[in-house]
DNA sequence: CGCTGCTATTCTGCGGTACTATATACCAGT
DNA sequence: ACTGGTATATAGTACCGCAGAATAGCAGCG
């Protein structure tokens, strides 16, 4: 999918908090399980700002860990105050979500609003 | 909903497309219907600047009319390059709004990727 | 040992988008 | 005259994802 970056704003970090939510985890795996998901031009350097920011925001806890297949890693988890914000980026969705459908029913029925 | 703003980004300019694309209408009318969509925050000088590039990139036919209640308004309608446009903005939202529903359903699951 | 390749984090500057705040213009009602 | 609704226009700000590169650590190969 091409020029999809603008639309991602806002969407990717609450992508992130959910991924980082189901257990322990770090920037590059992370990165892996984005591009999984069919996000396959997310690169290294775009969850790294993210995470930073969540590091900033007080979002995460953070572990630092030896890997035997390269760097050390940090490992992420959500604690409480990412809890709420994971919780509000899902509402949000289901908002805007929910009225960007509602749009396009009403295109495919060929009425106004 | 508040500060939805940053997850608007790159969604709002295909909202207008949609609204635009069922028949000509101006930038304030624009934002009542945006508003009664239910994104009661978007003001005018936000449908303006998207409007502005609509123009710059030639997506639209404009035409001004002179009014009874104010100031001549600037009639919108789309054209070829704006229709090709708001396809591939639906295109766009399907992709990631499957990716993000997937995501989501994976955590109601509580499983992994 | 030097080279390549994979894993993994870090840093910086950029471009695009929505928002804020304000100015201007026009008309109707009081 | 003044307020309020309609309507366009503009400058400045903040935020986010992305490109690109640097750095680090280890393994395998010739």
């Amino acid at each position: 999918m091409e020029n999809i970056t603008e639309m991602l704003k806002g969407v990717l970090e609450g992508c992130v908090l959910e991924i980082i939510s189901r257990g322990e985890t770090y920037g590059y795996e992370i990165t892996q399980q984005l591009r999984a998901l069919g996000f396959t031009d997310v690169v290294e350097g775009t969850v790294y700002t993210i995470t930073m920011r969540l590091e900033k925001n007080n979002l995460v806890d953070i572990e630092k860990k030896p890997s035997t297949l390269g760097p050390p890693r940090k490992f992420y988890t959500l604690n409480a105050a990412g809890q709420e914000k994971l919780e509000a980026f899902w509402e949000k969705w289901e908002f805007i979500s929910s009225k960007i459908n509602e749009l396009k029913q009403i295109k495919s029925k060929g009425e106004g609003i």
